[in-house]
DNA sequence: GATGAATGAGCTTTCATTCAT
DNA sequence: GATGAATGAAAGCTCATTCAT
């Protein structure tokens, strides 16, 4: 009677928060109103205490349900985190799709899609989720996992992507996608996430960010943009 | 981390190592043994276990005293964790001394450069601290400065003048040194680290960590190298 | 004891079930069909799992019913369980049918006997049954002793009748049947129930079962065998 | 941090309730007062609840200890019930010792060792401790061989080597001495001790437990006694 | 001053029971 | 009448902290 060891099931609760509503006129992400009242609650304190630092006691009591009720949608305190961190991701992801529809001279959109994605990382809730995920990930590393895959990785091959269109569209002069997308991103980077990770900086100004973003486009273009005669 | 070591005598009794002194004339910060044995005992097991994983108990069995001794040189547990920062920070301080004797072409001195870099950087032992420290950022900011500092700010600014170097020797075409050290920094980490950090994969191989080196001195030197007319 | 299986039809809504007409004269003593699937259900979880062990969520999913449907049939779990316990009394009542079509030599037959009872005694569902019951029995005096009447004593009675055939058809030499009966009984067992049942040792093989019982055999008819002169 | 496995070990408490104290004058056998205190509170609680029944919160409270005091002793509930059973079955062996001095003709000797075996195992307190035991062996099958080997296994090792004495001064004739040794142990026991471990009966008369040893000694002197030329 | 046995609040998790639908 | 989501009081266990020796 203990063999219920589907990652996220529950044993009493509610049918599975993951599951889709079928026949909801739109495709709800969260597909209850206590499972979002769940993870509201729990990135409330998540965020402000950390992971172990967290206690399912103050989740219950701010997301305003039984502690039995979040087991019910949730299997563990590792499972609820994992949970929030999925769909932070997904929601950071659309953002940056909203961010960015392509159009237009390469230098320019990737400048475009380079500051997009600093705005999203450097947003200090951002900035704080992956510090709690990071001191997780040494006790439960498929929370970092989720994490990984659902953000550094989804964005490297989203613009790997876009950088093999480019090249079809013979824009772009490139032999390894993969490796020329993560040299983008690294660059875009600079120090201003590594500086807010370490609480070394508070968050920088959009012309910082700029500055920033503009020297990586130019760096990459200089080496795969297209070799004019 | 479960080593049961007994350190030698023990004598010179507690002082106010929870209130130092910071602008004492003399240099004997640490005033005591008994203190630089708690010290060092919480140092390796906050390092392995991160903060809230490491418990008072494990932290007097590695330092090799009772608890009740830690609780008479530290107010808590708390105390004791700021005060292991506060002394790593003024070692790392005192150990700004001398660097770099590297010689050859910039190529090669580059490409060695930034694979010791790689090598220590992705020691697991690294990893694994630079997760606590990351965590402990959250609720002790000045933890992060300190790391922040004595790592990959120190490294920068020494790149940055190994690199300023070069151009006064005519050998690379740079105007803004501190970015192009940020530049050529992250471009060698690639995606080895943060994988590592989130517990995505575990240590890459040497092959892979030389392949990521050469391509970013590649796309570095296409665009800071000389160029010959 | 993972099983999800679903009853058929459920009608015939729940009546005083916990409240049983002892005198009845009517044979229907489970008053419904719904009644009759929970009880089964619970007989499965209870029997395997112990009496806390079994959660009611358990015995729900096992009995195809809702937990609310239940606690509408009985008050609480310990109502339930007495309530299994009084229809196995009475159903174990019933089932004293016929019995012993035993042929052949004495010896012959007893060594066959004892070799069925050790097959059904250590049966590993048999000796879980019977943990559970002793456990419940501290709880609940009532079931152990509906478990030793319908076992221990059901089949010492019969062997006993069956020694008294023996006896007047002269061939063996008995005083006290029912001491007799418990003695043999007893030596048949060897130790290996008894391991069984504090889980120290597996079930035993085919052949060390025969040999205890051959050695029970031979001992009680160089008692109560009849005495060639 | 989290290696220390050892069976009954502690993390923070005294040093190991089951390591002798050195330079006592008596082999005292729970060698702290407060480790006798848990289990003298521990007994209580678990023979009138049970295993499961029994809450360590009720065990503290009972032995007037805190619950952080009695993990400083037991590594777990489960090593305390196991401690507990350990030291009532060597008590109960003491207790059989003293009994018999193995003086006096065969028949006579068994007579008492057998009448003494039965008064204690029909004891009501061993009885429900056997009750206790065989419930908890299905989650921890560790308690039920601690059981059987300190109880019954030890019980037919002792009497074994009896045999084996008896049968080399030539008082009796003997193949197999655990086998016989097992076959009058449980000849002894008779309906009894079962009759009680179901809660079918309550603690039989003396003359009644006479009377089945009586029997007992017969049957077994009749199969494995001197033959009389 | 140093010790480590003792404390008890706190942790995550389970589950018998209730009640709105 | 039947459902199963929700509850919340425990459960076993840990650990920062205290204090008698």
């Amino acid at each position: 009677m203990t063999d219920n060891q589907t990652y996220g099931a529950m044993k009493d609760g509610p049918a599975s928060a993951t599951s889709p509503d079928p026949g909801a006129p739109k495709p709800s992400e969260i597909d209850s109103a206590k499972g979002r009242q769940i993870l509201d609650g729990a990135r409330k304190v998540f965020l402000a205490d950390g992971f172990d630092g967290a206690s399912m006691n103050d989740i219950a009591r701010v997301a305003g349900v039984s502690k039995g009720t979040i087991y019910s949608y949730f299997a563990s305190k590792e499972a609820l985190f994992e949970a929030l961190v999925r769909e932070d991701r997904r929601v950071q992801a659309e953002q940056l799709g909203a961010y960015d529809d392509h159009q237009g001279p390469v230098a320019e959109v990737m400048r475009r899609m380079g500051f997009g994605l600093m705005k999203v990382m450097l947003d200090p809730a951002h900035v704080a989720q992956t510090r709690t995920v990071i001191a997780a990930a040494a006790k439960f590393p498929g929370i970092g996992r989720v994490f990984y895959e659902a953000g550094p990785q989804f964005g490297q091959d989203q613009f790997s992507a876009w950088l093999r269109r480019k090249v079809d569209e013979g824009q772009l002069t490139i032999d390894d996608f993969d490796g020329a997308a993560a040299q983008f991103l690294n660059l875009v980077q600079g120090v201003h996430f590594r500086q807010m990770l370490f609480c070394f900086s508070p968050r920088p100004s959009d012309a910082a960010i700029e500055r920033t973003v503009d020297d990586a486009v130019a760096v990459f273009l200089t080496v795969y943009g297209r070799k004019s005669g």
